[in-house]
DNA sequence: ACGAGTCATTGACACGTGTCACTCACCCGA
DNA sequence: TCGGGTGAGTGACACGTGTCAATGACTCGT
């Protein structure tokens, strides 16, 4: 793709010659009145009362001087901040994942939050943890890979952090945690290959870093499942490239399989093909099972069998973190929750 | 997915009764030493030496009360923060385009800056810009969607923005600009299509909301390269369903057309198996081509030919911040760039 | 013994805002 | 005429930090 840079050109480029920005105290001078009155008049303060013809005029000095209100220093009057803090995981999630994030960041802008995303780089959890609490945040929604240990959550309640809010594969101590039951992923998969018959199950484990998170507690999952019965479960290192596909599907024979949980349906589609063109039939000899149904598993032949995972809306989210916040949240231990369950295609 | 909501034992719950948070005046009463002192320990500042056991004592009892600095109180101070706010965009961009997104904040919090996601719902564009300028953010990232006005550049400059920085389709006015080519994707798409022989040429143009950004000068790219030789342009809308897709395809004889652009791989994908199962033979009747170079174009047969985009790297974008910060920058208007160009599979 | 010079530390201000308590002018009723 | 009430607005403080100029205490050379 040609791109091009360009800058401003030169007349308008300094047409603001390090000018300060103007504050409240400017508008109140141009206006003739107090900072005081300037203040209420622009926050609409019901409890005081100011004469129309005065409110015109501070309305029309902060119009002329294009004056905006400081954040930071409101809320360092007020005392606390409408931030909510998503330390940003590194890793490169699926679709399903990342839309769910977009959602949630939506959803707590609609909510009149502002969200800061805030990757920590390195640091260790209560480092990390000290490095959000300088932003005083009013909550913080961990998504995962960063790990919110007991001792970091202390630092950022300390900090006046008012809900710290953790989504992943498990509670965390001291937090509203959200768990995102992976292990039923998994489970669910290999019960329903088991179901059909299949007892030497494969499952594929991405050797990108950063998805152990998902996979593992996925792989745990189909372990329990087949272990209820006596089945068996392998697990399949497999890089997200052709290459690696090939050669799997290459040892495929003496693997011995007659099922795969492909982890994903990108995985799944990816080693569904090299199984294809290796010869294995495909669901005759070996079935596969991917998760996230995505549009494109309907795409190929035989059409791949899913995992539908009913994520939890980001709206939802946003409105327990509201709450949290609020402390009017806590819909207590139950809000028994959309199922992961199987949708079976022709690929199983 | 089953999912559960825990909230902290109520043991823990309240152990800190309204407990305010520390601040360096209770650090240095604990200390036995003026705020200054404090201040200059915990910031190493070299201009002032302080004795060894000082900052011992000092540094002791910021641990022992948990202190952590106040961000918004010290930018404040120091009259500047590093807030870099990126206004998103809520739009279901392709894979290729969040991956970019995702480097773009790594990069940026590598060069110690704090990324802001700020999505601004339903306001005009200088009513926007007026709501990020309240955050005093050191620059501005503008990925499209939002429209960033020369007026609102003005807002944003006046509020203290050192660079204003749109990465979108065309330039916008003063601001440093990065321009990526989307009718370069559509141009060299045509231009292979026609370089194989095909006339008349379909470009899918998504229904889903969000995407005109990129669709519309791609397809203005493809009728471009068409017009230089004569050939035809027909725009094809399309939503991301199979119903769509397969509607489409029935009404392909009436269309008369012997080849298509799918927008992106996706899109392409979706349609090329529609066509199929319409009886369209691909490439006989049909030539297809994507955009993206997704490995899941691979998979299907015949494999998918697209576009390949070479996307500016995040960590080159979040250079250009830098420098634009900085006043360094202006690598000035060449830069010369990277191609989109068609990698031939077997669709085409 | 005394001025000069270094060292360690501190008091005070500024950043930009929100808000409480207070002042001032004015009008009304007795 | 005077006390009290009301409408319109203001002075001053606090929020938490960084930093400059100033203050003592102490040492040293003559």
């Amino acid at each position: 793709m040609s791109q091009s840079i360009e800058q401003p050109a030169d007349g308008t480029r300094d047409r603001t010659p390090a000018r300060a920005v103007p504050t409240s105290a400017d508008v109140a001078r141009l206006a003739g009145v107090s900072r005081a009155t300037v203040s209420y008049v622009l926050n609409n303060t019901s409890a005081v009362r100011i004469s129309e013809p005065t409110r015109k005029r501070v309305r029309e000095a902060a119009q002329e001087l294009g004056y905006v209100p400081h954040a930071a220093a409101r809320s360092l009057r007020a005392g606390h901040s409408r931030m909510v803090l998503l330390p940003a995981a590194h890793v490169p999630v699926g679709p399903l994942y990342s839309r769910f994030l977009n959602d949630l960041q939506w959803a707590l802008r609609r909510l009149d939050y502002t969200v800061v995303q805030y990757g920590s780089i390195g640091l260790d959890p209560e480092d990390a943890a000290r490095a959000w609490a300088e932003l005083r945040p009013v909550a913080v929604v961990s998504t995962g890979e960063v790990e919110v240990t007991p001792a970091a959550v202390d630092i950022l309640k300390r900090s006046g952090v008012k809900a710290v809010i953790s989504v992943g594969t498990r509670p965390s101590g001291g937090t509203h945690s959200l768990v995102l039951d992976q292990p039923r992923v998994g489970r669910v998969a290999a019960e329903h290959l088991i179901a059909t018959g299949r007892r030497r199950i494969g499952v594929v484990v991405p050797e990108e870093p950063g998805l152990e998170m998902f996979s593992a507690p996925r792989l745990e999952g189909a372990r329990t499942a087949a272990g209820a019965v006596g089945a068996t479960v392998v697990p399949l290192p497999l890089a997200y490239t052709e290459e690696s596909a090939g050669e799997l599907a290459a040892r495929w024979p003496e693997l011995g399989l007659d099922a795969v949980f492909g982890y994903n349906d990108e995985y799944a589609m990816l080693l569904m093909r090299a199984l294809q063109d290796a010869g294995v039939d495909v669901p005759g000899a070996t079935a596969v099972v991917g998760a996230d149904d995505l549009l494109l598993g309907r795409l190929l032949r035989p059409r791949l069998s899913t995992v539908r995972i009913d994520m939890v809306l980001g709206g939802e989210l946003a409105a327990l973190v509201d709450g949290a916040v609020n402390g009017t949240a806590d819909p207590v231990g139950g809000r028994s929750l959309l199922d992961s369950r199987v949708i079976r295609r022709e690929s199983s």
